[in-house]
DNA sequence: AGGTTAAATTGAACAATGTTCATGTGAGTA
DNA sequence: TACTCACATGAACATTGTTCAATTTAACCT
């Protein structure tokens, strides 16, 4: 009866306002960071009560955790979009592109990586489960790089390296720390990886003969 | 006129109380995380006035900072005392010492790495040369092992190593996410420097003979 | 000792911010 | 048009960081 195409003025305006509440805080921790981020902001920018939001969302959290959500999402996709036609490729061009997306919205990783909820609710699982998956983006190239390996122990390896290029990208990113020059940080991944696919037997790009 | 051992006897209150505030804090947040940190809570459990807390440390980020600060100093002495001997077992040693750190005090390590500044104010400089100067605790093995690397380079690879085990470790004690099990994450890091290692042309501990 | 002073302590008041809820409003409906 | 109910509202409340005038207290002086 209600599908999208055809739904009530009521159903309208809130939806509409759910896009723009999001849109604001995505900005605001975007800009600021997500300690800068308070509901009066939102609600004064959205042109509504923070009697809305807490409607739309529930509490903060809420907000904060579909942000996140997003954030995860756009991250995949743009993970997802890097060429598999050579693995090795793949394996350079996926950090490339991690690196790229969190140099580009590193406030909004940190959001998804760094907020605790209060008290001790759990995390939602489905935001876990999305991130679970970006990191498991390795898995098919390095499938196809390391036949002979079982499947758990590539499942286990592609958690590692992406791991391990999360670790150096957001430190890398962290301006608090000697902030690393991003053209350096390009390097310094590329390497790494270089030095982390031999390790594994396998030829990195930078070894092998142009075309 | 005032050393340590003669110190007038509101210095001796003071001092106390401050190590009290610091005890009280450290536990909070070891045991609750940091969001669970609260100026009253520990003024109440230190037997003292808010203010009083103010006055020692000039505001709540004073409390978090110092413990931070306390954080890496403990982690860098630990980090000192993995022997030096063999520069390869030195590297793994760091890793699983680490490694044995972040679990034993994972809130404690999440507060120094995640903490945010109100405003835009800069995070202390010393707390940040402090973890620098943890990170390049691999640059003396280093050294040994790649004689004919320049030091540049080797300051950049022992950060990129370092952040690289930092990722690893703290994404796979998040127990946000399906959490690793901690033997596993251990044989997790020796497998991950096992592959690295070799590439970077560097015999693993693995694969020598023994003794 | 007692008085004086400077500094630390106190906690009530304030400020900022997340949360709730009684009330009003307007879109849907008969 | 009248009715109704779900949603919007924002004032009030709850929690927590911060300030500061009044009080207490340790240190110093004679």
């Amino acid at each position: 009866m209600n599908n999208v195409q055809d739904e009530s003025l009521r159903d309208q305006k809130k939806s509409r306002r759910r896009l723009q509440i999001l849109e604001i805080a995505r900005g605001i921790i975007a800009a600021k960071g997500l300690r800068s981020l308070k509901v009066r902001d939102v609600a004064q920018s959205a042109g509504c009560s923070v009697g809305s939001v807490y409607n739309e969302f529930g509490d903060f959290d809420g907000v904060i955790l579909t942000v996140n959500r997003e954030t995860v999402q756009a991250l995949t996709l743009r993970l997802a979009g890097v060429p598999g036609e050579d693995p090795v490729r793949q394996l350079y061009g996926l950090a490339a592109t991690y690196l790229e997306f969190f140099a580009e919205h590193a406030n909004l990783l940190r959001s998804l990586f760094e907020h605790r909820m209060e008290d001790d609710r759990p995390y939602p699982d489905d935001i876990l489960q999305m991130v679970m998956n970006a990191f498991a983006l390795m898995h098919s190239p390095l499938v196809r790089l390391l036949p002979d390996a079982d499947d758990v122990k590539i499942a286990l390896l592609s958690r590692t390296l992406f791991s391990a290029v999360h670790g150096i990208i957001s430190l890398g990113l962290e301006e608090r720390m000697v902030a690393v020059p991003p053209q350096m940080l390009r390097q310094q991944v590329t390497q790494f990886l270089d030095a982390h696919l031999a390790g594994l037997g396998i030829v990195p790009v930078g070894a092998r003969s142009p075309r």
